[in-house]
DNA sequence: ATTAGCACTCTATATGTTTAAGTGCTAATC
DNA sequence: GATTAGCACTTAAACATATAGAGTGCTAAT
């Protein structure tokens, strides 16, 4: 009977031991390449070690004690834990390349269309789908902190103001709105020129021009500031709420998932309806998109009933995009199985949002 | 044995008798309460009729001869065909009355925010979802028709332009694009003021205003349209192809189909995963809800091998909806089983079609 | 420290049996 | 002549049982 602490000083909890992450990582690109659990007999013939199947044995049934690993059911060869992935990736994976070719096309799909943002974001959604085979996401930036370029009144219909604000980065929001007393086309348009001439003058943000328009009034001796409706600037003050909880549904681009649940952890009927669920439901995957967002580097979120339970059997991995000013930003992602081909999306995630952080 | 003639009469093939059409509504009636096959000992305790099983079964013997329905397996009962809802919805099916809280729940749901269109019709195809329990879905119009209200250019950067295209009905295209000369924001400005001139004195659609821009440039005495500038006019030419094929991407909005994977005819991973697709892939779905658009009425797909096979399997309940000058248009739909809910779903999509129309 | 050998566990698969549902047909009945 | 009771038949689904195969943990030998 060995001790704990000779166990511990052969497996080394915290960095296990040569032997024991050579093993591991068998199971792993086995589990990989399969989808089947992995038994000892096959690592014994595919690594480089050269081991008898009984001594593999051994070691697995520590790496299972330590929490990497665990079997399905008591005959069954091993699958890697949430932690056993973790450990994958931050440890033992080696990142691919991405191909010349997969460069090449994320460069002409989103650069040959002249989109406005949203377009773009659609893009990159389905961009995403087709270079991983997994479903592709993007949640929108909030445009609370943005500079503003341009805004423009167009009265629509009687009391009816359609208010389009255009953002440094050329982002537009579209906001139509009723007020209570009607105004003319002109006046609106001297409003508006009025409210450039600042923008242009201060470059501030939606709530910065309210300060400043708000401060102005208080010091308004040619009473200029008559024409300035209040009425105008508490409706189009809201805004840029883009994608507050109220409002989620317009925030996140989901691409195609057809490709994903052909993957076989979903054969089975519970884990498939998980999914759609997951990605119908968007507030789960919006929230934990905005920890990447907010955490501005990016993430992988391996989902088990420990953590991250909301996208149990899923995993995401994460990026931010930011605009050339370092304030605007969303998140990019790829959601698939936990058995997910990291080498090879991790590099995608990062060329893709490098890319779209140099284009918008 | 009896003569084709004499079992065409007992049958009226094209217009089912008393008897078979009771029976035929019993069956379809059973089946969307269990989803299971309906038997005759079933039908004989639950309708009007009172005839003994021996004597439905002759008659579902001559139903399933007319191809109304079917049996999954010799010792099976009956399912309805495709055929059979068809007529069921034709000539068997007593609508539903929409009820006051869900008219309600439309209201104030579509009225409340003051969102753009994309907002709105976003917002139709979740509440779609939400009040049937299947999948909602909208097709954005096709704004190659619709009458500007406004232009605008704004100077994003060097040689970098945005154009505001604002439609008569409220919907704002943005797109950004280069061009090889670089112009000022008060030359860019005197361009658009001249358009929106036009465009108030002529009331035209985007490729209206091109000819008109066109014929003025011909009989230019003042030589005042050297400022219009023709790369500028035709990078805002095509803006207008809102949802041809190439960019079918923006065009369609599917609401969430968590509720509808729960019906048991998805628990088959098979039907599952053609549901998912379908919707993922988008292409079909649009074809058929342009349909609709073309054909200017309401209408049911019912998928089966013969037909609509691109949803076979499922149905699509779709409606136009139209813009107050009844030229703008697109379609909004519903997706579910065959054995969806008819009576219910086809008053839902009616009345948001209508209310969908006075709104825009 | 390693490994051959073995008893053991559990799943997956195939096979046979039973049950229940529902049919089509025939002959008797209204 | 229309209706129906009765019955033989078909099939799927549920259940039980046997078998093969994969993979394990443990022990004793190397």
């Amino acid at each position: 009977m060995k001790t704990l602490e000779e166990k511990a000083e052969k497996f080394n909890y915290n960095d296990l031991n040569e032997r024991s992450r050579e093993i591991l990582l068998g199971i792993i690109e086995g589990y990989f390449g399969t989808a089947n659990p992995v038994g000892s007999k096959f690592i014994a013939e595919n690594s480089k070690l050269n081991l008898s199947p009984a001594s593999i044995r051994n070691i697995m049934a520590s790496l299972e004690e330590a929490g990497y690993i665990y079997q399905p059911h008591f005959s069954a060869g091993r699958i890697p834990t949430a932690k056993g992935y973790k450990f994958y990736v931050d440890s033992l994976m080696k990142t691919e390349q991405i191909t010349l070719k997969e460069k090449e096309d994320i460069e002409i799909r989103l650069t040959s269309a002249n989109r406005d943002l949203n377009g773009i974001l659609n893009q990159v959604s389905i961009l995403l789908s087709d270079l991983s085979h997994y479903a592709g996401v993007v949640l929108a930036p909030d445009m609370s902190e943005a500079n503003l370029l341009h805004i423009e009144f167009i009265r629509i219909k009687e009391k009816n103001i359609l208010a389009i604000i255009v953002f440094a980065n050329g982002v537009t929001e579209n906001k139509s709105f009723y007020i209570t007393k009607d105004i003319k086309q002109n006046e609106l348009t001297r409003y508006s020129n009025k409210l450039n001439e600042i923008i242009e003058k201060k470059h501030c943000s939606l709530d910065g021009l309210k300060e400043i328009i708000v401060e102005e009034i208080h010091n308004d001796k040619e009473n200029f500031y008559s024409i300035l409706n209040m009425e105008i600037f508490s409706s189009i003050g809201n805004v840029s709420g883009y994608w507050d909880y109220e409002h989620y549904d317009n925030c996140l681009y989901v691409g195609p998932e057809g490709d994903l649940i052909e993957e076989p952890e979903f054969s089975n009927n519970e884990q498939i309806k998980f999914l759609i669920k997951t990605i119908s439901d968007k507030k789960n995957i919006i929230k934990l998109l905005g920890h990447t967002k907010n955490s501005k580097t990016k993430q992988i979120f391996i989902g088990s009933e420990e953590e991250w339970s909301e996208i149990s059997g899923l995993s995401l991995i994460t990026a931010p995009y930011i605009s050339g000013t370092n304030m605007i930003m969303g998140s990019i992602g790829i959601i698939g199985p936990l058995r997910m081909n990291y080498s090879h999306v991790i590099p995608i995630i990062d060329f893709v949002s490098e890319f779209l952080s140099g284009i918008i």
